[in-house]
DNA sequence: TCTTTTATGCTCACTATGAGTATAAAAGAA
DNA sequence: TTCTTTTATACTCATAGTGAGCATAAAAGA
C-alpha cells in the first residue's frame, strides 16, 4: 500500500520459574528489567533464536516458550522511529530461585495471591476503593464488577491484566514515579508481567505445561502446590489427587520422598504419552 | 544491548463474518489477499488504528478485535531489511457475504468442516496418508495422533494450525506453485487463517463473541448454526437450547421469526449484563 | 506407647452432560 | 375440512464429574 515506516524491534521474554510459595520471574540487572535483546537473534524463527539467547543469559534450561503480545512503546513520543516490542513467555525448571536474579510475581501483584488473609484484606480495600472510583460511570462499573468478581460474579484467575489496568487507571497502584516516562515504562513492564501470568493461568488448565516447571519426579502435593502457586488459590487435596490420577497424567516412579516429615509420599513422573491434553482445572476450591 | 536492526512492519487483519453454511473471511483484490496496511495507522494504539482502517476498507462494521500473532516473513531471504507482520483477528456482523469480497474459510480447510460426509471421507484419506508419512518417525507420529485424534484421542476443534502445518509438511495440501516464494507466501497466509480459526474456536467456548457475528435479534437455531459453522461440527439441538437458556445469556425480544417454514421461532437478543463470562462449550455432540 | 504429621482412600449429594423421545404450532396439500 | 410436513419447544433418564467432608494408613519423634 503506502510507504512503510521503519521500526526498531525489541524482543523480550518473561522467564517464569517456580519458588516454594509463588511463581518467580528471572530478571537481569538486579530486577526491574526483563531479559531482552535485539532482533538480530534471527534463527530463521524469532522464537528459536530468543530461546537460545535467553538460556545463555539466565543460565536456566528453558522448556516451553510461546509468543505473548506485540505492542508499541508509547514512552518515546517525539522520536520518529517507533519501537515495537515482541514479548514471549518462557518456562524454566529451576532448583532454587534464590540462586538467581529472581523475583516473586506476587511482589508485583499481591492481590493476585488469594491465599493469605493479609492479601485478602488488601483486596477488600481495593474492591471498596475501586468501586468508589467507578461508581458514577456504568461502563467502568461493568468492567470493575467483571474483573473483581463483585456482585454474584465469580472471581476469574485469568483476568490479571484487566485488574491491573483498572487499578492503574484508578490510581490505586503506584504511579509513584514523578517522571512520566519512568512511570509509563513501569506500567508497560507490569502489563507484560500481567499478560504473562494471565496466559500462564489459562494454559495450566488445559495443557500439561506445569510439568515444565516441576522436577522430573515430584509428589502429588508438590504438583498441587505448583498449581496453587500459579493460580493463587488453595485447592482441595483429595479432589485434586482424584482429578490428576483419574486422567492418567502421571505414573509412579516407585520411589518415595523421604525428605518431608510425616508419611513419605510416592514420587510420580509425568506421562508424556498423555501429553496431548489434560485438564487440571476444576478442582479450584477455596479452603473452607 | 547491541545495535538494533531496522524492520518494516506490516499490519494485517483477518476479518471474519458469518455465511449461512460457514464462516467467511473478507478479502481485498478478489481473494487471496488479506486487508493489510502499513504501520502508519498509528492511533497511539496499533489496534484502534487498524480497527478504523479495516472498517473503511471492507465497508463492514467491525465489533470485536484482538491481536493474533506476530511473525517474520521468511520469503525475502537476501533482503537485509526484515519484514515483521503483526496480524489481528476481527469480527464483522454482515448481512450477506455474497455482497462482499468474501470467501468461505472451509474452502481453504475443507477437512475442518466435519459436517458433510464428503469431507469426512476426505479426512479419512488424509488420516490414512499422513499416518503413512509419519510412520517411521515417532515424534511425528505423536503430533499426528494428537492433531487428528487418531487412536482413542479426541478430535480437538482448536488444533486447526497443527493440522494444517502437518498436512503441509507431508505435502498433502497444495504446494502446487512451482515458485518457492509464491508457495511460501501462500503457506504463510493460510497459517494466519488457521491461527485465526483456531483462536476463534477457542474463544467462542468461554466468551460471548459469537454475538458479535449475529444480528441483533436471532432465533436459537440461528445461534446454534452459528456455533456449528464456527466449530465445524453438528450439535444436539435440545441440549444446546438447554445450555444457552440455563445460562441466562439471552432474553426474548417478544417477536417471532416468520420467515422460515414450520412453527415460527421466538427471537432472542443477547443480554450484555451476562457478558462477563459464558460457556457455550459442552454441547458439542456429533449427530448420531 | 502416644502424639504429630502427612499421605491416601472413601462416601455422598448434586449438577452437568450426552442422548433420546414427545408434544406444540404453524403452513400447505389432498 | 383433515392430513402431512416442518420446525419449535419440552421433558425424561442414565451417567460422569464436581464440591465437600470424613476416615484410615504410614512414618517420625516424644
Amino acid at each position: 500500500m503506502t510507504q512503510k515506516q521503519l521500526c526498531e524491534i525489541d524482543l523480550l521474554t518473561v522467564v517464569i520459574t517456580l519458588g516454594p510459595l509463588a511463581p518467580h520471574i528471572l530478571t537481569v540487572n538486579q530486577g526491574q528489567e526483563l531479559p531482552s535483546g535485539p532482533l538480530t537473534i534471527s534463527h530463521r524463527s524469532l522464537q528459536k533464536g530468543l530461546h537460545q539467547w535467553a538460556e545463555r543469559h539466565t543460565g536456566c534450561a528453558i522448556g516451553h516458550m510461546e509468543q505473548l503480545y506485540t505492542f508499541t512503546d508509547h514512552t518515546q513520543k517525539a522520536s520518529q522511529r517507533q519501537l515495537i516490542r515482541i514479548s514471549y513467555l518462557a518456562l524454566a525448571r529451576v532448583l532454587d530461585p534464590a540462586l538467581h536474579d529472581a523475583h516473586s510475581l506476587y511482589d508485583y501483584f499481591p492481590w493476585e495471591d488469594r491465599r493469605s488473609s493479609h492479601n485478602a484484606s488488601l483486596l477488600e480495600r481495593f474492591r471498596h476503593e475501586i468501586t468508589l472510583w467507578a461508581r458514577s460511570n456504568s461502563e467502568r462499573m461493568g468492567r470493575v464488577a467483571s474483573a473483581f468478581g463483585l456482585h454474584d460474579l465469580p472471581w476469574d484467575d485469568e483476568k490479571v491484566l484487566d485488574r491491573y489496568e483498572l487499578l492503574w487507571e484508578a490510581g490505586l497502584v503506584s504511579r509513584a514515579s514523578s517522571d512520566t516516562v519512568t512511570a509509563t515504562t513501569l506500567y508497560d513492564n507490569r502489563r507484560i508481567l500481567a499478560t504473562a501470568l494471565s496466559r500462564l493461568r489459562a494454559k495450566i488448565r488445559y495443557t500439561p505445561i506445569v510439568f515444565d516447571l516441576l522436577p522430573e519426579a515430584f509428589t502429588l502435593l508438590q504438583l498441587q502446590q505448583a498449581m496453587e502457586n500459579l493460580s493463587g488459590r488453595p485447592m482441595h487435596k483429595p479432589n485434586f489427587r482424584r482429578l490428576v490420577l483419574h486422567q492418567n497424567l502421571v505414573e509412579e516412579t516407585g520411589a518415595r520422598d523421604a525428605t518431608a516429615p510425616g508419611r513419605p509420599a510416592k514420587l510420580y513422573r509425568f506421562r508424556p504419552s498423555a501429553a496431548t491434553s489434560c485438564y487440571l482445572s476444576g478442582a479450584m476450591l477455596p479452603l473452607s
